[in-house]
DNA sequence: TATGAATGAGGATTCATTCAT
DNA sequence: AATGAATGAATCCTCATTCAT
């Protein structure tokens, strides 16, 4: 029971962490943030619950760490966004990217969606909430009309929708996720355009 | 413990089942149907929680309950919805009394939105699925190109996103919903001229 | 929803306490004492659970009653046992007559049987205890060997176990009620020739 | 609350499973299954009631194991019972042994007895009746007349009566055993002689 | 002769967390 | 780097019982 000399164990010593985090995420998307159990971690990666709070200080903190190490892609995206000029084809780009960043973390974003009363008075919960806000903040024109404000914001929904909820759509996968970046895509240019942009 | 001549408790007489199912509503909305304890709701309303339970067999009977009563428009547009043409016209008509459905029962969609992966095994869950794919099979014509299909869907989740998400976004909130209904309108209408409607 | 001029009603008038014991019993001896609840019982009559408080005071009451009503002819038994010479004959009327009292209660013996644990606490318990201690004492024969007070007393317990527990031998009931008191009989004439008996 | 350095806290130490399990027994023989909650049992050994859950998934796995751990004497013996010839020699050889293990676990035997109709609907009431069962079909011959499979029948319940039920006769319960044991010889060499056999 | 509405006490079970080893 | 043993607080739920109508 759990060989200790074929290798398996060798290899995975000191990696705990991360299993903790991968399996955590696994079950968290799965089943949502309440209604995984620590004791289910713990079975699921054979160790004793205890091990987990060697790693971790509390099941929060799990899913902090999870988060943290996730969405550095799109903290990064943001901080550069935020240097560019605030033209049409920045905010394509940003768009194009973020499309990117999304499907490459999806299940973290799948998990966040899905458990959006949970998550809110978590730690993560402000800073995710922060992070959209500025991710609005660059592609947004404030001086727009609230028409095209919709817009802008209808573009990052459909994203998300894309991502995680039109499952059932289409056959090829890659073929949907060009039409919903697509889509994304046309909404920005709409909206630039009602706004006067060059 | 509660007046017992002010006629507050004379008033409430008969209308427990009721009052449960706006406290809990209330209580769900606010902080997820799992961190919602039966004994949170019960303290509200100055019973007991074995009161709660004369008036529904378990927790989740309430959330039925209340899903049941609340989705009743919904399911009567879509309804009415089968047996239109499925012109752009029906579409659109659809769409604005689908709005208004949204916005008179709020909270339970804010509800289902923040608590998917909850709601995911509950009872209401698959009932919800399945409204949510009748509403798209009328609004969503299956012979239109990809990018049309995810303009429809996309109409949808704008609906969805303008009632519960974009809460900071304008000042009216009246002048708010007419632009998110305007920009689903539109993308419906787009949907439909690509599809090669007159 | 239950018929009100069909007759069922009516004919039910006024005998909802028996009604409620005949229930309450076969519930009983089914699950056991604790297992059974008033709910049960009342869905089954279709009555509300404060019905049954019209007719008994308590759920220890109903059972009371029942035992009651169905153990009088043992009571009736003892009695007359007691009058009678303690001669072999006797006892062996006796555990003839006892044999067919318990098979015409079979259920309520069964159930105080199968719940001794239960039942050893209720008001019922002491009063059963004493009946088959009055009815040990007309049997058994104090000055007789200890191996044949056994005797006397297997005889009565073999009667028990014929009853309810040796269900899957034999093919005809009959045959192996006739089986059982025959071994019984055989078990008292041994005790009785042992003990010098005339 | 609870000693810390005077030995009493070291020495249990590690024993806790089976300090749940002795305890749990003389309550349950005590008072029945259902009446005895956790509560009373985790009081009783001065942990929480979490702490028995540490040790057993759920209540009823608190005395499937005290079932199988106390019940292996008679296991066994069955085993051995299959394998010897079904002489007469060997039936009282069983008889005997089987009165043993019955005094030896008698608490057990005794809650098993006065709670059959808790026990049936858990998990070890069939694997107790089949128990007995194998045990029956190694001591009553199915070719022997009704009569006398009844007798070895109730040989088996008269060492079952005998041990927990006789209480009040005799003086000396050692004698009492030998009394006991004595009738139960006697039925099965009687009901032996009458099946034919040497 | 019943019902509708409620209570208070208690049930088994689960959870995140702690800490000595 | 991890375990074994335990806790305290909370959970949903069920029950017998009551009482005004």
């Amino acid at each position: 029971m759990g060989g200790t000399m074929d290798g398996t164990r060798q290899r995975r010593r000191g990696d705990t962490r991360r299993r903790i985090q991968d399996v955590a995420l696994e079950l968290f998307a799965e089943q949502g943030y309440e209604k995984t159990s620590l004791r289910e971690i713990a079975e699921r990666l054979e160790v004793t619950k205890a091990a987990l709070y060697y790693h971790f200080k509390t099941k929060e903190e799990i899913l902090v760490s999870i988060f943290e190490d996730l969405t550095q892609p799109i903290e990064d995206l943001i901080e550069w966004g935020r240097l560019q000029p605030h033209t049409l084809a920045t905010k394509q780009e940003i768009v194009r990217r973020y499309a990117t960043a999304l499907a490459e973390a999806e299940p973290l974003f799948r998990f966040m969606h899905e458990n959006q009363a949970t998550v809110r008075d978590l730690r993560i919960g402000e800073s995710f909430k922060r992070r959209i806000q500025r991710l609005r903040d660059i592609i947004v024109d404030p001086d727009a009309a609230l028409v095209d404000q919709v817009r802008y914001t209808s573009a990052i929904f459909t994203l998300h929708a894309g991502m995680f909820l039109i499952q059932d759509m289409g056959d090829d996968p890659e073929e949907k996720n060009r039409a919903v970046l697509e889509v994304a895509m046309d909404l920005v240019a709409q909206a630039h355009r009602g706004a006067g942009g060059s």
